[in-house]
RNA sequence: GCGGGCGUAGCUCAAUGGUAGAGCAUCGGCUUCCCAAGCCGACUACGAGGGUUCGAUUCCCUUCGCCCGCUCCA
């Protein structure tokens, strides 16, 4: 399937539209039309139901350890500043980078060493990326190439004081760049801030700053405390929450895949830690079923383990779903969803401050002065087992998914061009959104054949009846031929058409979008018919 | 952010230094008893800003957006 019939059709029939298209469009943002919104809502709410609504905390789920319970959670794009510095998404999402001109090459601004030299009347600062101890044979390297020098020449260049930071350097034109040939490659230091910015208060200045979230997780693990001590769950337990998350990417492409403003679907799950692999591993099967369920159940879409060199210490296991998106080069997948075994790092930086990633045991970051980086609540997050005593801080399990992902890779699976015959026999191609039941955004379509004779009158009655089981559509314009087909587009599973003979013995058919098969039901049964199929 | 390509109607495309045309779609009417039928009619576009010019959709610059490659990807 080519990605530009897909787009094409979105935009045709109302699944998307690029944010503010009027004014030119704006990179990164994506509105959903009035197919599109129906669509998301239905994965949104499958995800929902099937997660956490019709959960069944008295019964153990196949494959899981022991029986659990789920609850759900709305929190606030905007937290506290602190959240994010405990998180580790502050410091991991904030740099000044500069870019070189020559080697197109970027570094973070803080990195760059480097050593002023003079030579044949000439003074530039030869930048370095080497490690400190190698960095004088590589400066020195460049320089003698700069100069064009021969080694044997080297007591010809003039050190000028020792290594200092490129931070300072007011004379960028006479930079030497890490990569470059040419002395003032580089671009000004610019700040790359991958979280939104914005401004608490309508008067204040950087004491206002905060963040819109770049992630729905944090906003469960700071609930956590909240959480356990006005419901009565009981660990294991999980928290559910859909919500929209920000981040500035450095290149948003691929339709709406890298996203700037998205939706997300997080459960962070948490257990005692003698059980917290087996409920990896209970979570990692269950949310790739979910999806192959809802019908993305081909060769394009694949559970990845990561392998044992990618993983943070403290986690025994992380997975991704993914997707072999059309717009990808052949062979490689997208990812839809991660499913990671976090251990107690996130509840612990809330409590103590932000953990050190690279420390095995987990310590507290500290900064020049041996305090702590960031500190955390100081509030206790460990939880009390009522029936045993144990007191322990739980390991968390946490499926990630994005909405606006799982959404595109539904379109894409269910974008089909197949052969159907039209009125004179003759092959035409037709093009069928399969889109699977619960998630189509029309359930069904209630036709008149024609519109004389009395039918359109039966035939809105019924529409009037279908209502109350979802979204449906009542169309009554033109050859009924061309009405189906719209359907197919649109992904509409089920086309009910009242003709001559149902005003003779009360019947209608139901035309089936893949088969293209049509059954007649009576039109007292026809609602609950519709019903029974659409599960 | 860098390099390259592109931007004309809802969609897919065409033409042109003298202000744009088609197919499909959409809407209205007639016709029509099962898969994009037919006839009549209607609506709709040069991404934005500036410059050159008597005149710019066309040439130039800037900007925004899209695609490809690089970079980035917690």
């Amino acid at each position: 399937m080519e990605m530009d019939k897909l787009v094409s059709l979105c935009k045709r029939r109302g699944f998307l539209f690029q944010s503010s298209e009027i004014y030119g469009g704006i990179n990164g943002f994506w509105d959903y039309g009035p197919l599109g919104v129906e669509l998301k809502r239905n994965v949104k709410d499958a995800w929902w139901r099937d997660m956490i609504g019709s959960h069944n905390e008295l019964l153990q789920s196949p494959g899981a350890p022991s029986t659990h319970e789920m609850v759900g959670l709305d929190c606030t794009i905007i937290m506290h500043p602190q959240v994010w510095k405990c998180s580790g998404h502050y410091d991991l999402f904030h740099d000044y980078m500069v870019d070189c001109r020559e080697s197109n090459k970027r570094y973070r601004h803080d990195q760059i060493r480097g050593r002023w030299v003079e030579a044949k009347n000439q003074k530039i600062f030869v930048a370095t990326m080497a490690p400190v101890g190698q960095e004088q044979d590589d400066v020195q390297r460049k320089a003698l190439k700069f100069f064009h020098l021969r080694a044997k020449n080297a007591d010809d260049l003039k050190w000028v004081g020792d290594f200092v930071d490129l931070i300072g350097i007011e004379q960028v034109e006479q930079v030497l760049a890490p990569d470059a040939k040419t002395l003032g490659t580089l671009t000004e230091p610019r700040e790359f801030n991958l979280m939104f910015k914005t401004y608490i208060g309508a008067l204040s200045g950087e004491e206002g700053a905060a963040q819109l979230r770049p992630e729905t997780a944090q906003g469960i693990f700071v609930n956590f405390k909240n959480i356990v001590d006005s419901t009565r769950v009981r660990i294991p337990f999980g928290v559910g929450q859909i919500g929209k998350s920000f981040r500035n990417e450095i290149t948003p492409r691929n339709y709406t895949f890298r996203s700037r403003e998205f939706e997300q679907m997080e459960i962070e799950f948490f257990c005692h830690p003698d059980t917290s692999h087996k409920w990896y591993q209970y979570w990692r099967d269950r949310r790739f079923r979910w999806y192959t369920e809802l019908g993305l159940a081909g060769e394009r879409l694949q559970l990845r383990d990561h392998h044992a060199d990618e993983l943070s210490h403290y986690s025994t296991g992380t997975a991704d779903i993914e997707y072999a998106f059309p717009f990808l080069p052949e062979g490689e997948y997208g990812e839809l969803e991660g499913i990671a075994h976090r251990g107690d790092f996130d509840l612990r930086s809330h409590m103590e401050g932000k953990l050190d990633p690279n420390t095995n045991p987990l310590e507290l970051e500290k900064d020049e002065h041996g305090k702590p980086r960031w500190r955390g609540s100081g509030k206790d997050l460990s939880y009390r087992d009522d029936l045993s005593g144990e007191r322990y801080i739980p390991h968390v399990i946490e499926p990630s998914a994005g909405a606006d992902r799982a959404t595109l890779a539904f379109l894409c699976e269910a974008y089909t061009e197949d052969q159907a015959p039209d009125e004179k026999g003759n092959l035409q191609t037709r093009v069928v959104m399969k889109l699977h039941p619960r998630i189509a955004p029309v359930k069904a379509a209630v036709f008149p054949l024609v519109k004389k004779d009395g039918m359109p009158e039966v035939a809105k009655e019924l529409y009037g009846e279908l209502k109350a089981i979802g979204n449906v559509f009542y169309d009554e314009k033109g050859a009924v031929g061309r009405r189906y087909r719209r359907q197919d587009e649109a992904g509409t599973p089920y086309c009910i058409t009242v003709d001559g003979q149902s005003l003779k013995d009360k019947t209608v058919t139901i035309r089936d979008r893949d088969t293209l098969e049509q059954t007649r039901v009576k039109i007292e049964d026809c609602v609950e018919e519709i019903k029974q199929r659409l599960q």
